[in-house]
RNA sequence: CGCGGGGUGGAGCAGUUCGGUAGCUCGCCGGGCUCAUAACCCGGAGGUCGUAGGUUCAAAUCCUGCCCCCGCAA
């Protein structure tokens, strides 16, 4: 590991991965991210975990939210070949792409060509996968198809949330990535074209919209549903017209009655009867309030309530 | 100045309209009952009611400024 690299990546897990390769002895040229965005409530202009991550490892950071040709002279500078690309929130052109003469090596974190596209993790729970896992692969001109170097399988835990997922998918990578550097800088890598090049769904960013919890469906597809949405955007349903999200909830064994979208309480637990099953509350947050243990927030309300429709 | 909700013992809430003894469901500590218990009974500790001023005989409650948390929107 001689040669350095250009790493390009914007969250959190992006940064974590940066700072694994930096601990490890891979030396990076360059760090791309996105330019500082506007955060939270107050609009707070604040670098992207990467930058932060980068800064504080003295390295060399280049803001920008496409790779245009000032960033490819940029790339140019550093006269690397090759670059590691962990969601860095933008597609790659053609002149990108050519600016590399090894090129762009993507940690993607599912199974490709399972779940292309901007939220792997959270399909893989929402639709009930029992394995998902992380890929390695040279970016290409489409979106997530290019040729795979080596991917890893995980198996989706019980009530895993997608931030936990996320967590564990980023240390398999992590570990992925310091396997197959080596070999990737040396250009001495096998390259294996992903099959079947088509057939799946891709992983479309999630909406608030899709985060809203429909009680007429059943307990284990809320349950998945509150798993995907946790942390972000948060699963939710309306209670009296306010927005009461729900960041854990799991499906229980017992028979449904009364109106679906009832919340009462069963063997000191908080549950919610659906169309089939019944979901119980684990953590839960009102609008204006923290969130709290589903049994916390039943203390102060009376049950039964019911969720609007 | 984007819209809105909130800050009351360790937790979640009520009390604020119409000023007048700090309440409820839990938790915690001690004791009792029980084969036993997260069950039940008895007792106890723990709160400058976010903060700074103002009005008043009297402020959690009315008035003003400020701080902090959160939902929506972006």
């Amino acid at each position: 590991m001689t040669e350095s690299l250009i790493f390009a990546g914007t969250p959190a897990n992006a940064a974590a991965t940066l700072e694994y390769l930096v601990g490890h002895g891979f030396e990076i040229s360059l760090v791309i991210t996105r330019p500082d965005a506007l955060v939270g409530r107050k609009r707070v202009l604040t670098p992207s975990p990467v930058a932060i991550s980068a800064t504080k490892l003295g390295l060399e950071v280049y803001k920008t939210d496409k790779i245009d040709n000032a960033a490819i002279a940029k790339i140019d500078e550093t006269q690397c070949s090759t670059a590691v690309v962990v969601a860095y929130g933008a597609l790659l052109k053609a002149p990108a792409l050519a600016a590399l003469s090894n090129g762009w090596f993507n940690l993607h974190y599912s199974l490709l060509p399972k779940w292309r596209g901007a939220a792997p993790v959270q399909h893989a729970i929402l639709s009930g996968d029992k394995t998902t896992g992380v890929t390695l692969f040279k970016i290409d001109e489409g979106l997530d198809t290019g040729p795979v170097v080596a991917a890893v399988p995980t198996q989706i835990q019980p009530g895993e949330t997608s931030e936990r997922l996320l967590s564990r998918l980023t240390d398999l990578g992590c570990t992925l990535l310091s396997q197959e550097l080596p070999r990737i800088l040396l250009e001495s890598n096998q390259l294996t074209a992903q099959e079947p090049a088509d057939g799946y769904d891709l992983a479309r960013k999630l909406d608030r919209a899709q985060a809203q919890l429909d009680w007429s469906s059943s307990a284990l597809e809320l349950e998945r549903r509150v798993l995907a949405m946790n942390p972000e955007p948060g699963a939710w349903a309306t209670l009296n017209g306010d927005t009461f999200k729900i960041h854990l909830a799991r499906e229980i064994a017992g028979s449904s009655n009364g109106p679906v979208g009832t919340v009462s309480q069963a063997d000191g637990r908080i549950v919610v009867n659906t169309s089939a099953g019944v979901l119980e509350l684990l953590e839960v947050q009102p609008a204006g309030k923290h969130a709290m243990p589903a049994k916390d927030w039943a203390r102060g309300v009376s049950l039964p309530v019911r969720f609007d429709a």
